[in-house]
DNA sequence: TACCAGGTAAAAA
DNA sequence: TTTTTACATGGT
């Protein structure tokens, strides 16, 4: 077992706690991910070997540095590098936001979200695999049952290590929920549909691992209509995947009840926004409605809408 | 006790 | 083609 230390410099502004509290819904676990005694934590799983990784701020929103630690059995330096990049992947640190703040001046309830959540990227999940099932699973339920069978689920199916006596444990790969059987994701309290629209879905991507993998040029519209010939795959789970899984900056979940519900309160003065017209409002975003987006449902997470 | 919750596919109209 | 409905489960 050994240990490396080394350091991430996000693009700044950047706040570390915003990112990582609306990561882990300002929990001290959330699925795969901790977030604890200031550290964000994960164990990630890369080429067949478990490593932890554990992330401190050192800097300042406006001059940020983080400092990571990687814990693992005979650690590479191929294996550092890997851990990095996913590490600030998940974190967002390389995005720009001043285009986005630029864009938004005139916008009053966002504008003033901005200023409150300044500093605040886009986190993503490890993989589009991962942005994917758990999209799934947040389906239609509320956030409470999602987040337990979020656990549930990764807790049974992802790769468990012990570090200083705490369990972690690594987002599930395709293959294992693909082997898993109907009955047994039915233990986890999900729906026999969803079941099969999770195992469906693995077994795809077990055969194909690139399936999820896009080219830049490629068109928001284009991957949406690919990815929704997955059975359980719609509309909704293909924009949070553009966003969450895919980095893609100009994604907006249309028919998302939480997003219409704020909508409606913030710019239609309670009168009920229908769902044929949340796409046509959301070009006023266009094309940072990804960020848009986020900072919305931060704002609700922060009890600010 | 009902009814809803960060939807979707399949059935029915 | 467009509109209902079943689905599981924890919270209120």
């Amino acid at each position: 077992m050994n240990r490396v230390v080394t350091n991430i410099f996000p693009k700044g502004p950047y706040d570390f706690e915003l990112t990582v509290g609306y990561h882990t819904y300002y929990r001290s676990r959330y699925g795969a991910d901790h977030w604890e005694d200031d550290k964000y934590r994960r164990l990630l799983e890369i080429d067949n070997k478990l490593l932890l990784a554990s992330v401190r701020s050192t800097g300042t929103v406006d001059r940020p540095e983080l400092e990571m630690v990687v814990e693992g059995t005979a650690l590479s330096q191929y294996d550092v590098t890997r851990a990095k990049s996913q590490i600030e992947w998940i974190l967002g640190t390389s995005q720009d936001l001043k285009q986005f703040y630029g864009s938004i001046v005139d916008d009053d309830p966002l504008n003033n979200f901005c200023q409150h959540l300044y500093g605040l990227h886009i986190p993503h999940a490890q993989s589009p695999y991962e942005s994917l099932i758990l999209a799934v699973l947040g389906q239609q339920i509320s956030n409470n049952v999602a987040r337990l069978i979020r656990t549930l689920i990764i807790e049974k199916y992802g790769s468990p290590a012990k570090y200083n006596g705490m369990d972690y444990y690594a987002f599930p790969q395709p293959i294992s929920l693909a082997k898993a059987s109907l009955e047994d994701l039915r233990l986890l309290k999900m729906s026999y549909r969803k079941a099969e629209y999770i195992n469906g879905i693995s077994q795809v991507i077990a055969d194909q691992s690139d399936l999820l993998t896009f080219a830049e040029y490629q068109d928001n519209n284009e991957i949406v209509s690919k990815i929704m010939q997955l059975r359980g795959v719609g509309r909704w789970t293909a924009q949070w995947l553009l966003i969450k899984g895919l980095g893609r900056m100009d994604a907006f979940p249309v028919g998302d009840l939480a997003l219409k519900q704020m909508l409606t309160k913030l710019y239609f003065d309670q009168t009920t926004l229908k769902e044929e017209e949340m796409e046509p409002f959301s070009k006023r975003w266009s094309p940072w409605r990804s960020y848009a987006t986020t900072y919305l449902f931060a704002a609700n997470r922060q009890g600010l809408i």
